[in-house]
DNA sequence: TTAGATTTTTGACTTTCATCAATGCATTTC
DNA sequence: GAAATGCATTGATGAAAGTCAAAAATCTAA
């Protein structure tokens, strides 16, 4: 990995021991558009850094594809819930373009606790920067209505218009294709 | 605190030292019905654990009071947005009723990640928890109507049921009480 | 015990958005 | 370039739950 990339960067500060130690750990893949790093069904086991390019979270229910969150360059990004109770994961995540990745075991990401407790704290924070994510979503959906929701994400996320499908963007702001449609007409 | 008390049981093991050195930081409430815990507009700056009785976070929205969660017996609570961001809190915390609450401070938590990683990892694994019990009532909410929603929280955690007014239930399961009121009709 | 206050229930109506179906538009492929 | 395919738009209709208002039930306290 190039030193250049700021790993910790928005996380914490990491002894520069711990933090070779780290990225040596670190497995770069060079990912194409649809590359799926986490799959339904399988315990996931990477934690990711995007270090370029972005990526979606889904899963499927009652034959609908529904997005639960884009990821993109400089986040870190697992199917959390599979990652911290180690059962099978209801989400898939892909990639949405060409994208360059690192990833970390989750026994070695363990490992790397024992060793150095430094980087059980920049995970605990990461853990934290998800959870603020999720409750700040949560709160966002509720008091919004779908043509709001939709503004906000323009504002907030202009990138993921781009880079995403109707489809993707309709079910991410929980609402049909149809009614994103009828938005985008009247803005 | 009681020697039997169970802080740390359902989480992860921690050395005697640690676990005294944390004990000595950790401060008694005997707490009436309506202890305000923590307070909208302040930082938040404990973290609970309930050993007896129960408690509610709320916020108020338009003149309307919102039921975020119901934490009982054996759970730890605060006002984790404001705890993790040290910004002011939308959320207000008090017990539903009589209760022994023992907190521990921000800073005093923080310095026992110092002094013990063990700590921090149990930290670590009360953020788990508090982001898979999010993530898990953002889907319940989600995908059920509102009479399966009530009929879930009758059947998972009838104690709210109980100790909790009919408004607070409504708005926690995210309906207006004559929705609620209509419901109990039906069953 | 009764008057007043509060909470809960019920009824009529409205709103928001989903569903289903049809049509339009663009792109690929032969 | 016509057919086929896939995605987006538009229209008609319906369902779930919200709003507002009034009635009924319950609680409280002098």
């Amino acid at each position: 990995m190039k030193q250049s990339s700021g790993l910790f960067e928005n996380i914490t500060t990491v002894s520069e021991a711990a933090r070779l130690a780290f990225i040596a750990k670190l497995e770069e893949i060079k990912a194409e558009k649809g590359f799926k790093m986490e799959r339904e069904g399988q315990v996931s086991n990477h934690l990711y850094y995007i270090s370029e390019g972005s990526a979606r979270s889904f899963y499927i229910r009652e034959n609908r594809d529904i997005t639960v969150s884009f990821s993109l360059e400089g986040e870190f990004v697992t199917a959390m819930h599979s990652f911290i109770t180690r059962k099978p994961s209801y989400e898939t995540i892909e990639t949405l373009e060409k994208s360059i990745l690192y990833r970390i075991s989750h026994k070695d990401l363990q490992d790397s606790f024992e060793e150095f407790p430094e980087m059980e704290r920049a995970y605990r924070m990461i853990l934290e920067k998800y959870y603020i994510a999720l409750e700040e979503r949560q709160i966002f959906t509720k008091f919004k209505s779908a043509r709001d929701r939709y503004l906000e994400l323009m504002d907030n996320k202009p990138k993921i218009i781009q880079k995403a499908s109707v489809g993707q963007i309709a079910s991410f702001l929980d609402m049909t294709i149809e009614t994103l449609s009828r938005i985008r007409a009247k803005i």
